[in-house]
DNA sequence: GTCTATACTCTGATAGAC
DNA sequence: GTCTATCAGAGTATAGAC
């Protein structure tokens, strides 16, 4: 035939992701990927609808690869040695692969149904305090250690951390929410594996 | 002459803080914004040489407003219910004028010298701390309490906190934190004047 | 069904006339 | 100090070639 195929969902977004990560999340146009994959602009709309359908099918893949990063960290520590490795981890990734970071947070407004790879995401920070007792909720819990990490990652990456080492100011975070923690715990069981 | 003076660079910054609080931060243009002053879009770069440095002066701005609301939240109360009663305003500020918190957040990156209203903000939460003692740093203190206000806004913002409203989690972040302080606290004089 | 060609509207920004 | 004219680049809709 005549015009074979030469794309696909899989190598548009590998190829984006390369281009944000390249030239950061801002850095991404159509016309660029598309040139980068050898086709015209229009080409890509057989495959995502609008450039906000691709940056949504980006999110979810930088998703999984969070994901996946942080249940490395995890597994096999007890609780409190998980929350702080993820935390460290999370940090880490956030740092090193910026622009990952960035799209999978900034997609992740949900128009209905909630991208796969977030829910995962939020289920295992959530796991992070399974068999913790306090008065609190978990669910604010979890939602607590996950603002104060993303939020300090946001920070760190607006320059607002007045040139102090962000690994530093988490280690403060982690003790003083870890021994708030504390006061209240009444149960801290051997962890349960985390994968 | 032919062409008498119809701006003025607080002129251009009031109507462009009352667009993006209309219309969210994309919703600005130079070119709306020209339509909205009765003058052609050129004419805005005699007053800011980018729609760059003109954000930057928008986000000067609210940084101003932002303080004004935490300082009047602060004052006359003691450590531990000033930080509650600033936390509680800062979510406020951000939830009820997310354009304006958007700019402001968006714009601290320094290039070379820190906009004064960013400064005067970390200044501020900074002196929240004044007269704890603890083991730890304060100004560590200091950047988690932002931090996990900050991350907490934009887990909101992003409807990532799973239909919890925000409120309620920072009643629990703040419980745990303080409960944490606590353990480790030497001292909690009385409130100086925050202002 | 897959891609190309053309074109429309929007953006921020520049050059030079009045 | 503001105007007109213009540019380059963005997303994307439509029509049509194969």
């Amino acid at each position: 035939m005549s015009y074979p195929k030469k794309l696909s969902r899989e190598a548009i977004v590998d190829v984006a992701l390369a281009q944000i990560e390249a030239h950061g999340v801002e850095g991404l146009s159509m016309r660029t990927l598309a040139a980068e994959l050898g086709v015209t602009p229009n080409a890509l709309y057989r495959y995502f609808p609008s450039k906000d359908e691709l940056s949504f099918a980006l999110s979810d893949k930088a998703g999984r690869l969070l994901l996946t990063a942080l249940q490395d960290a995890a597994q096999g520590r007890t609780m409190l040695d998980a929350v702080r490795a993820t935390a460290q981890t999370y940090l880490h990734f956030a740092r090193t692969r910026p622009a990952l970071y960035a799209i999978k947070m900034s997609h992740c407004r949900s128009d209905g149904n909630e991208p796969p790879s977030h829910a995962r995401v939020w289920d295992f920070v959530l796991s992070l305090t399974d068999g913790l007792h306090t008065p609190w909720d978990r669910e604010d819990l979890a939602l607590s250690l996950w603002a104060s990490l993303h939020g300090l990652v946001e920070l760190d990456r607006g320059d607002m951390l007045d040139r102090r080492p962000a690994a530093a100011t988490l280690d403060v975070m982690l003790d003083v929410m870890l021994a708030g923690l504390a006061t209240q715990a009444t149960l801290l069981p051997p962890a349960p594996p985390s994968r």
